[in-house]
DNA sequence: AATGAATGAGATTTCATTCAT
DNA sequence: AATGAATGAAATCTCATTCAT
């Protein structure tokens, strides 16, 4: 009942998870060993024991872990409109990068979402309920009240959340993908990202040309 | 007999590389047996070790096995461009989704260099350089020319072709997160991101707001 | 306090020792866990250590409760016998019976030494020299005091004595391996018992037949 | 498919599991290692899973394997009687002894059911099932057979065929208990028993005595 | 007296790999 | 070319034991 002892007893889930989705990352779920998770805070594996009873629930109790204060997150801070479409854009994209750059965790969560994906759906859909839902809905119930205001040309909002969303998730994948070895410009990539929302590619004024076929 | 033993044979390695993807999709790369994929393809275990030394290296070949017919089927067919920017935004988003929803092949080739990419770089790096480099290259060389003629805003066209890409992306990694369970209407998608491509979000002649800050 | 916690300690080891048994019997030695013994009768494992110095000293110990009681019930009791030779054997089978139905902890120790006899050879013999040897001991003085009186035919009294106790054993390991599954009529048993070692199983007067050979 | 290499094949279950037995009886179940039991035939215990998928199992596998060939070897030698009741009982001392002397694996067989009954009690049901319900079962129609003849006096003979079988019994779990420390007689032992069966306890002409209640 | 977190040796189990057939 | 029995290293998991509190 000491100070220390139970302190240390109540972070140790926390510290084993931390350890676990480091090993996970690097070594990949099938190919990583308890022991290896276990020294990494210093205790040996059989201290992993006390705390979750097999390496698959390990895992599971990770993912959760890991989406649960994102979903809280989201929860919490519901997002908040103003009339000015391009603002609302600027404060959307500004949320969805600080998400993903604030949120080493969101990343690798990712990764082990796609990689366990035919492993453990219910994980999938989880978290597809729990903040990504949430987020394409946010934002095409803002889409749809910028088609009534006339500020955007009226289509299929929850598809355009999609696109929104789209590169960041695109940019997600890359860092996953090189990790540090390719450092990416983010400011260049918001910038970008934000411009082609609001204008698209063409220039104003240029002439669409004839080979669009309108919907 | 020897025609059939010959012919055998020689798909042998490509039955087991078939096999062996679908394994590893299913179960992830440290995870998989290799009894399981042999079962598979309905041979033992030592079969594979007539045609491949270790489980790494049929790893390895797999990926290779994948993504070289994808790189040599873009080499193969150059982009063709016209002078109709719109026509050649259908025309690549046509090419990117066909080559998304073409190749099975290829979305589970993102998974494993997903989940693998720390153990495995060099594939990372391969990839990479020899597909969705000379995609982005193409893309960016083909908005230079946009630029140049006035069609497009000037900006940073490698970014701009990672945008174009992105949606692709990430469509992709919906499909390798939910499978079969969530059905996608590839059409409507396609055509919400023509759509924004070409003219943003944003209606025409819509006042874009003060907030927009410019780079 | 004092009163209760000292009362607790005093109770303690007994407390264990009876948790011990349970789980003995339920899992076997190896099997059973000290962790289970301990949670048992509400203390942690460590509890055990104050008591008992390792497992098997526990194990020890436990040989050791079950059977001195029994060794002591018997020195304390000795056996009382009258001229009545079927008196007697009624005074014996009752006390027998008495033995194993009033001692549930008698065939729990049987079954403890059957399980591991040979792991423990050194409790077999000192269970044998302290309660079954006295009891057979005791049972032959009577038989050759019989044949002395001309009550029963003369014959090795030692092996006769193994077969009045032989169905009392007999029933000890059916209730050890049936537990509550099979019900046991006992007194029912006991009469048939009885018959049986008074007068065989012949009918008085029936020829005895040509097969016997007489020795 | 040698004949050496699908020879050895064939036998390694049977090899096992005599190893196992030997291994279970030395050292008990739980705490027998499997290591132990692939060392005595010159294997590695990763050769036992090739055969059993636990050590579970393989008990399991090991207690049918004992009581399948006894359970089939009576109802292959189906009893015979004569219509001398002391014959029979010769007949039917010496196949009960027999049965136990010859097949040193019943001895062992109902060490592991007296061990095992509260952790596998369906083993116990079926063994009781198979022969020990079907011997009861053959003595207890002779000695009908007997009574309706006038040669035994009336009675529970069920009661009384386990009075016959307890010796044996009990002879049994002697030998588990003392093993080779203690040797029996067999040949006294089975002609006191005889005796007994034959005639009581009592010599001809005793009187009964008054204690004796009828019922 | 009791706890219970931690240990670490050792058990069970898995599986990539080998090789005689 | 293929098998599949066997291996053995290494993984997961267990639990008797310790000890700081």
């Amino acid at each position: 009942m000491s100070g220390i002892r139970s302190k240390q007893k109540a972070e140790r889930p926390e510290q084993i998870l931390e350890a676990a989705l480091d090993e996970f990352r690097k070594t990949g779920y099938g190919a990583t060993r308890l022991e290896d998770i276990a020294k990494r805070i210093g205790v040996t594996k059989g201290t992993i024991y006390l705390y979750f009873e097999s390496k698959e629930k390990l895992f599971e109790s990770l993912i959760t872990s890991l989406s649960a204060p994102l979903a809280q997150e989201f929860q919490e801070n519901e997002w908040e409109w103003t009339d000015d479409i391009a603002a609302d854009l600027d404060y959307i994209l500004s949320r969805l990068y600080n998400f993903i750059f604030e949120h080493h965790k969101f990343r690798e969560l990712l990764r082990l979402l796609v990689s366990e994906a035919d492993r453990f759906p219910q994980f999938v859909d989880e978290n597809y309920s729990e903040f990504i839902a949430p987020i394409l809905q946010s934002l095409s119930k803002r889409f749809d009240a910028g088609i009534a205001a006339g500020q955007i040309e009226p289509t299929d909002t929850h598809e355009l959340a999609r696109f929104v969303v789209a590169p960041v998730l695109s940019l997600n994948i890359m860092s996953l993908l090189f990790g540090n070895r390719r450092a990416i410009d983010c400011d260049t990539f918001i910038s970008t990202h934000r411009k082609v929302l609001l204008r698209g590619l063409l220039k104003p004024g240029a002439k669409e040309g004839e080979g669009g076929q309108s919907e």
